[in-house]
DNA sequence: TTGTAAGCGTTATCAG
DNA sequence: CTGATAACGCTTACAA
């Protein structure tokens, strides 16, 4: 790790010119098998590694695609005492409803996702949490090092952005098309909520169903209450034009939601809830109120986090596929990257119905 | 997107030599302010995004830092077909049992915490899984691009690994401390396991106490086990030289094992297992049987998974700062580069016991 | 405070 | 199949 060792070094040892080392390792079908096999002993023997800045400023191309994502938990690096192991072991009482997991899941699938497919074509993956309002690390330390970007919406302030996408293409995961220049992969929010609406009222036979909605300025929960008129509506019954409640996504939220509803006197016998959270939530705070689930009530959610699947009924929900949409996006990213005229796209990837014991399906 | 500027661009457009367009990035304040301005509105109006492969090259570092793990999923980049919403949306039933929570989130929490301190640190984080023996992504796309490394154990190839860290340094997370030469990142595993075991024994006094183990071969489970042991041995308990049974850690297979320890006959009073998803296993197959936890039989964890709070009753378990994890790591990175010489370090982070109620110390 | 110029370690284009 | 050699876009002494 002292000198370390570059090309020159390689060919010295090796007795060949920098250009063949060079092409051992892009090209190795155009070198002698003798050649090859001399500078890979070289290479051994010093410890080479391919400096990925000198490629990749010489070849044109990065090699790595960009991730950002927002900061869901909102740790803003705050002081970071790292402690250590030392003394006796902190033993402590953990009640329940503490802790909230996060969004972490959301973004850990879209990042194995991007991840993967990357892979399969040979690029790394750079990762970079935009943190605050400037959001200046993006743009610092990952804009100008690969080849081309995927972002959640609504992560990276729009002006920032705009001037990012004039060097590398942009894709955006889950964002509304509004009408920019960027590639859009986004799921079947409409279609998902619409078909799970027609499972409750179809299936189940139930006219007396409520939406229980998100943040009235998410682009996501938007489209899923349209989902839910327009499967109320295809079942000729009369479909509010806004939400019964609405929480923030949350859990916690989601239980204030269910206890006010529980409140408010009797409970519409099936609650359509915009995201998983909410729904786990509104379950929660029914079953402390002494309902019971599917039999007095259906809840049903959105997402398909691990979390729905933990809870007791289980979540029937509307699953995103998580994992494809990181996927889609670098596909699309390399497609672009190909050909940089093609039109601005828009993939909406397909969602599944998981039908599980909170509407009844299953005992 | 078309001609990408360069500081030569900007330097033209802005009236001043290349040098001072890469001080205002670098060392704003030995720059007249005036200038800044010009240079500022350049960059604008070309669009400007620093090269960063030049920059590193320049600069002799990469900015970044790589984080490699498994690939606990085994997805090994399958056909990838990525489909497209177009007709109906398919609903199905979405029986238990069926679906196995990863180590997703333990990567997911230890990369979070990597992110975050490399971020404190403005350094970029770039990932790579390793996949099947060879690992050569590890060395063509990450070993060159990063100033340092921080990998889980046994995740790279030992031949490689060693290659790889004579150029860069290389922290090692939760592997044994073999004699190598790398830092190392560990939680205290003997530590918690004896403050669970203690705390079953003392607190519950229970004295039936059994350990229900992972894979031999596991350097955890190893240490768990024998924290394990000192805790009985500590409350004059005779210890067993082996655990009970063994599982792979899987929640799967820890319903195996709860199912043949409740065949075998009396189940022990208490069940001490290596890790959540055994304990989750074990769990399931006991309620199953119709036996009570935490009255008939205590359950205990390891490793505090977000599965392990949504159970019910939900696991007492020790918790890993998993996220803490990846700052260590990226902090040891940092000295490390900062000195070469230092000797290797290990630092073993503390656990947290989490009483929950399945051991009874909450309803 | 600003400019000049010498690298940084590859890749890629041509010859041979 | 192999070897010169000119980029690649930026940082950084060293001068001015």
């Amino acid at each position: 790790m002292q000198k370390v060792p570059t090309v020159y070094d390689v060919a010295a040892l090796a007795g060949v010119s920098i250009a063949t080392v060079s092409r051992v390792f892009r090209k190795p079908h155009e070198v002698s098998q003798a050649t090859q096999d001399r500078v890979h002993a070289a290479v051994l023997d010093l410890g080479y590694v391919p400096s990925g800045s000198a490629r990749s400023l010489a070849a044109r191309r990065a090699g790595a695609i960009g991730l950002c994502f927002p900061d869901f938990d909102g740790i803003d690096g705050g002081p970071a005492p790292i402690a250590y192991a030392d003394g006796p072991v902190d033993a402590q009482l953990d009640p329940p409803e503490g802790v909230e997991p996060s969004g972490d899941l959301y973004i850990s699938e879209v990042m194995l996702g991007t991840e993967l497919e990357a892979w399969r074509h040979g690029m790394a993956v750079t990762i970079a949490v935009a943190r605050g309002e400037r959001g200046t690390e993006i743009f610092d330390n990952l804009a100008g090092r690969v080849d081309g970007m995927v972002t959640l919406s609504r992560t990276v302030p729009e002006r920032l952005l705009a001037h990012i996408a004039r060097r590398i293409p942009v894709v955006v995961i889950a964002g509304p098309r509004a009408g920019d220049e960027y590639d859009h992969i986004g799921t079947d929010n409409v279609a998902g909520m619409q078909a799970m609406t027609k499972h409750v009222v179809d299936v189940h036979g139930i006219r007396d169903v409520a939406f229980v909605g998100g943040p009235a300025d998410s682009p996501d929960d938007h489209d899923r209450f349209e989902g839910f008129r327009a499967g109320l509506l295809a079942a000729g019954i009369v479909a509010p034009p806004e939400p019964l409640l609405r929480g923030d996504f949350t859990r916690g939220h989601g239980r204030i939601l269910g206890r006010r509803l529980v409140e408010a006197g009797p409970v519409p016998r099936a609650l359509v809830c915009s995201n998983d959270q909410t729904a786990l939530g509104v379950l929660d705070a029914l079953l402390a109120a002494g309902l019971r689930v599917p039999d007095d009530v259906i809840i049903t959610g959105f997402d398909g986090i691990d979390a729905s699947e933990m809870s007791r009924p289980r979540i029937t929900t509307v699953r995103q596929p998580m994992r494809e949409l990181g996927r889609a996006a670098v596909d699309t990213l390399l497609c672009r990257l190909g050909d940089p005229l093609m039109p601005p796209q828009t993939r909406t990837l397909p969602v599944t119905v998981l039908l599980r014991e909170s509407c009844g399906c299953l005992a």
